[in-house]
DNA sequence: ATGAAAGCGCTAACAC
DNA sequence: GTGTTAGCGCTTTCAT
């Protein structure tokens, strides 16, 4: 009982040692699994950490080792909900997974505004982590140069709109935006339209680009009055459909650039009286399986966000172990054809 | 540029002190803020700061003064996604609101799953962190124990179903569901259903006692035909309500437990071909302001969020000044009526 | 007002 | 295999 008397500071490692009656590097090769220990000694470290209820103290440790074990996800954006996505929060899910197995620790860190961006940078360079994953989602976004400037390993979910040279992930979204618009060509039909997601995100901007590569291939002239611009939300994907109605009553198809967008899309659709896919066939972005509930089961474009996840990680912990090299991988999107359009 | 030719490692504060011509602890003095160094003195250590980008670092720091200056937000659940809710996210752009001012950082933690929770035990454990705000939702949870016995500053969002001796903020939502269903009930309805939340979270429970409150204040007897269990979200909140349609087709008014129940609600009720609140009135909680979008507004209990908010980084400020008592808050909520109904 | 010096708790050579 | 020792970068008495 003595020995947890004075409970207001946690044991050290020197209190450790001498209840085990070895010294205190013994008992740190213990705590850090080296196998230079011999079984007995070893036992009785283990049975004073127990008995002390020891948990070694992180500062001490990063203080020497210059590693805190921990990594950062850190989501910039400028006002909006992020953390209502469920793409996000997919990603959060994937993230833990894979450093499940890992003794890393994964943080999440918000950055709205410019305030709190700063704080956030701050935060980083005084050393609490060892490397960030950064999903900037905007391109006036100043976080990306921040934790360059860091000099931090970083990884981008995303590639960076400025093409500034840095390590990142990213989902074929021209790809899988081309294959979505070429079926919806080879299926026979003849005014698709798009519902784009913002021009000042990446995915927007590349999902859009690849709708018109699919018309170029097909040799079809692309018309400004089946383009509409939505926000990557429900809502927004709603007005954006309305207004493609108003504009293009005759459209056949429609290729929507995100989840969330395609369910107010497809809302709008259906109150319009136009049967789906019968009058108008849809595929949608499938950034996480919001679409799997919709009714009927839509082709989509998947991501392969649990690969794109674990690339991250590898790509970090890599750079954590002192690898300069600026890698870069695009995973590859694949088409579902749930229905024959 | 030679002061800064070894960028391999940030500069320390010997090397400011030598480049500014003065001593470790000055530099130290000026930049923690202390009002004892002559102005001349400051300004050249400001100086050498500005030139060798200069950062504290904060582990070094952080082993003498015990202190991280930064507390986490951990959101512990079994498997749901918290991520996905407005509600969470609402939280988490308050707390960081209420930091904004201080030099206090906030780090969000996921904790889904015993081995999650563990890890997040370890991360508190060892010292990262100055203090935690628990989001705990389901009642088996195991870590408010673990962080309660961790002996770190902790202040619940909610009260602990077990009624653990342990800070937390609450708001009184058995006194916001009683003053709902009273409305109702004074507004000449007689068959006033409600969709609870789950039995297994306090939200749930005490609000579903707040509605058997008010019926017998009002000398009205239960109904359990009346009754129908949600779980917090839209699809929930539609599938009770179709139960409670079924079962009691002349219900008159319904006490919706949650914010995305309510949409879920009314979108049944409504595709049934009541009106809304001519046929059926509705009452909401409002966790977050989604009902604001739903159309036409209807009467909701709020919750005061930015004070609980605000509250409990004040709650847990204190603890990390060493403040002892165990301190609870109940905010009321309020009823806001905003149809007749 | 400033500097010298003593640690905070830990890891990592280095000797034995 | 184990102990001794020297720091990691910072704050904080204590003299001056």
């Amino acid at each position: 009982m003595t020995t947890l008397a004075g409970r207001a500071s946690s044991p050290t490692l020197d209190e450790v040692a001498e209840l085990a009656g070895v010294s205190r590097a013994t008992v740190s090769r213990v705590v850090n699994g080296s196998p230079k220990v011999r079984p007995e000694a070893r036992r009785a470290v283990e049975a004073a950490v127990a008995e002390l209820r020891y948990v070694p103290n992180r500062m001490a440790r990063s203080l020497v080792t210059r590693r805190t074990d921990t990594i950062a996800l850190v989501l910039s954006e400028s006002d909006t909900q992020v953390f209502s996505d469920p793409f996000f929060a997919r990603v959060v899910r994937e993230l833990s997974a894979a450093l499940a197995d890992t003794e890393m620790n994964l943080v999440l860190l918000a950055a709205r505004g410019e305030r709190e961006q700063e704080k956030v940078g701050r935060y980083v360079r005084q050393g609490h982590v060892d490397g960030v994953i950064l999903m900037s989602l905007h391109s006036q976004d100043t976080l990306p140069r921040i934790l360059a400037e860091a000099q931090v390993p970083l990884v981008l979910s995303g590639r960076p709109l400025d093409g500034h040279p840095v390590c990142y992930v990213d989902a074929d979204n021209a790809g899988g935006a081309r294959a979505a618009t070429a079926h919806l060509l080879v299926a026979g039909r003849r005014r698709v339209a798009t519902v784009t997601g913002p021009r000042d995100m990446i995915g927007g901007i590349d999902r859009y680009a690849g709708y018109r590569t699919a018309l170029r291939d097909a040799g079809v002239a692309e018309d400004p009055a089946l383009v509409a611009e939505g926000d990557f939300t429900e809502a927004g994907g709603a007005a954006a459909m309305t207004a493609l109605l108003e504009r293009a009553p005759d459209l056949d198809a429609v290729f929507v650039a995100s989840d969330p967008m395609e369910v107010g899309a497809l809302r709008v659709l259906r109150a319009s009286g136009r049967s789906v896919p019968g009058d108008v066939a849809v595929v949608g972005f499938d950034d996480a399986p919001v679409a799997a509930t919709s009714d009927p089961p839509l082709t989509t474009v998947a991501q392969p966000l649990g690969e794109m996840t674990s690339l991250m990680t590898e790509l970090l912990l890599r750079q954590v172990e002192g690898d300069d090299e600026v890698r870069v991988r695009v995973c590859p999107t694949r088409l579902v054809v749930r229905e024959s359009a």
